[in-house]
DNA sequence: TTAAGGTTTAACCATTTAGTTAAATTTTTT
DNA sequence: AAAAAATTTAACTAAATGGTTAAACCTTAA
């Protein structure tokens, strides 16, 4: 039976090592360190146990990798949006495109990043680290710009972005929220997070529009 | 004999039933279902492991009953706000007043409560069942209403919801990454989370303004 | 063919942890 | 004050789980 290519990098070929590191995403992400159990990661990759202990030396070591690996992939791109020296409206645009996409190709993400940054705010901070901080200051002193020209409507450049972001990133980790509150089947479910990424960014664009 | 009244309540008295349940909210809030352990919740209300099985029975009865306390109380603000017939301005101000002003008390729920539901998404949904679902069919009605007369601008109500909730809560759950990005220290933080209500209230009223 | 290397496994060990119990202690009632 | 009831504790058990190991099993190349 052969496997599809599920690839972390390309060209990673679909080694034991490989089996167990996805086996341990998957888990990870769904259950977090504690909930996770090795035994329920061997079991996924069709393994045992003892790979994961041969390939990674200790849960600690894997969830680490795994960690990091989900980091690593993350910040860089939210970096480079948000560090980008784009006109302001362009910026904010293809920041919203580019979230709201890269989050609905891995929606518990978030939630992952969300719990390990509260549970262990040093270790992850030591992680993202090497990839660098994504700094904001281009994009808050943008802000403070445009709305001196009175290209928009003023607002504290940081709450703009945590707005931004919220309208992003909340939705996915409220999505079982809003299957029960709104009743939305998966095919509404879609259609919303479809809809997402044009009416985040008319409101955006509607709050700014100077009076 | 008959117990106390189990309060969840103020005025409780510092009884022991009550000591542990305090505990273990502070625990399981922290470090989730999996990561608390029953001796650290002993330890921290001072008194012995045995003593949480004389008054919970199992761990996860305590979880259980944690789980319920939290929900009990988050849910039904939620519920009053929006299923409520104000007129619609009034409604959302003071859907954001109190939905961040509830967050600022208890700012690690959310997280909790995202977690809990994503984690176990039907036990939760019993858990709430009880209370009852907040419906927000009022509220989506007094939308599409307010955009036929012309007085806000046209947006599907189900994402003008979701962007005030997300602007509200997920403020709380970044914390950590506020914390790092926008390099704020405790009182700068102190000072965003005071401005956060007005802000979102003047954000939203600006992006629903017809032209 | 066979020997060497890496790969895989079952069985085992040590530790942690939820949960029990019986006895000691304190509080309440008579 | 004595008996009864409620509360608290230390010591224990059973199960789960992370981690180890020695042997079996390929694959490959002389």
């Amino acid at each position: 039976m052969d496997e599809s290519i599920k690839t972390d990098r390309l060209g990673a070929e679909d080694s034991t090592e490989q089996r167990i590191f996805e086996a341990a995403r998957d888990i990870f992400i769904q259950k977090g360190m504690e909930g996770a159990k090795m035994q329920e990661i061997a079991d996924r990759a069709g393994l045992n146990k003892a790979l994961l202990h041969y390939y990674y030396r200790s849960k600690e070591k894997l969830f680490e990798m795994v960690a990091r690996s989900i980091i690593n992939r993350a910040i860089p791109v939210i970096r480079k949006t948000i560090e980008s020296d784009e006109p302001l409206h362009q910026k904010i645009a293809g920041f919203i495109d580019f979230y709201i996409n890269l989050i609905n190709h891995n929606p518990f993400v978030p939630l992952f990043i969300v719990s390990e940054m509260n549970k262990h705010p040093d270790s992850f901070y030591e992680k993202i680290m090497p990839i660098g901080v994504p700094k904001p200051q281009i994009f808050l002193k943008q802000v403070e710009e445009a709305i001196e020209r009175g290209e928009i409507k003023p607002i504290k450049p940081e709450h703009l972005l945590i707005n931004v972001v919220s309208m992003c990133v909340f939705p996915f980790l409220g999505k079982p929220m809003l299957r029960i509150v709104l009743s939305m089947d998966s095919a509404e479910l879609k259609q919303f997070y479809d809809e997402r990424t044009e009416v985040v960014k008319q409101f955006v664009f509607a709050a700014l529009r100077p009076d």
